[in-house]
DNA sequence: CCTGCGATTTGCT
DNA sequence: GCAAATCGCAGGC
């Protein structure tokens, strides 16, 4: 896969259906202050969805998600890990993508060097907790402007890949919803992989 | 390969 | 007060 050199996603782009989102950013490429590569995992939550923090409606944490598309709601997850959450739909209608993995390509001896121990590729960003500690995307982030540095956010290079569909990971309530995306047989999903047909 | 557990902070009941 | 959109390690098979 190829890397920053496509048109940069706007905020038409996420300006719509969160499940048409989570499912096209796949294959685009995400990059913070030149860390980065290509999304190979996102899920989506919606409003009227149990799993979704603004299911309980508008507060201080989930305003960021009833505002305008196409920014970013970080938050901490287990008192210890950022997740990273783009903001979906028009302002007033509550949404975001998790992006869950990507396939690092650039900037790989920092985000190493953020992630400590001895970490192979396949490795790096394979979860949300682990891509954000790898390009050192935290709370400070959250409510800030995917479309301007240091993000950097670009339409797949060549033909977007395939995807394969599942249920979300590590969520209690809506567990059914087949709202997990992943670029089909790449090795750099987090786990459980999805099951993906042979042929 | 798999299962279980502790770390550690926040937001809402 | 407690559950949480996770991770890494230990130990068993």
């Amino acid at each position: 896969m190829k890397s920053a050199s496509e048109p940069r996603l706007t905020t038409d782009f996420f300006d719509r259906s969160v499940h048409a989102v989570a499912r096209e950013l796949i294959g685009c490429g995400l990059f913070f202050d030149g860390c980065g590569g290509t999304i190979v995992e996102t899920e989506s939550y919606e409003r009227d969805d149990p799993a979704c923090h603004a299911y309980v409606g508008l507060t201080e944490r989930t305003r960021v998600l009833f505002g305008p598309p196409g920014r970013a709601y970080v938050y901490l997850s287990y008192g210890i890990h950022s997740l990273l959450n783009f903001v979906a739909e028009p302002e007033g209608d509550a949404a975001a993508v998790l992006i869950r993995a990507i396939e690092p390509i650039a900037g790989l001896e920092r985000m190493r060097a953020r992630r400590g121990k001895k970490h192979s590729d396949l490795d790096l960003c394979s979860g949300p907790g682990k891509l954000t500690e790898a390009l050192g995307i935290g709370l400070a982030q959250n409510d800030t402007d995917l479309g301007r540095d240091p993000f950097q956010l670009f339409a797949p290079a060549g033909e977007p890949p395939p995807v394969v569909v599942g249920p979300r990971i590590g969520i209690t309530k809506a567990v059914d919803r087949p709202w997990r995306f992943c670029a089909a047989g790449s090795p750099f999903v987090s786990r459980p992989r999805p099951q993906v047909p042979t042929a």
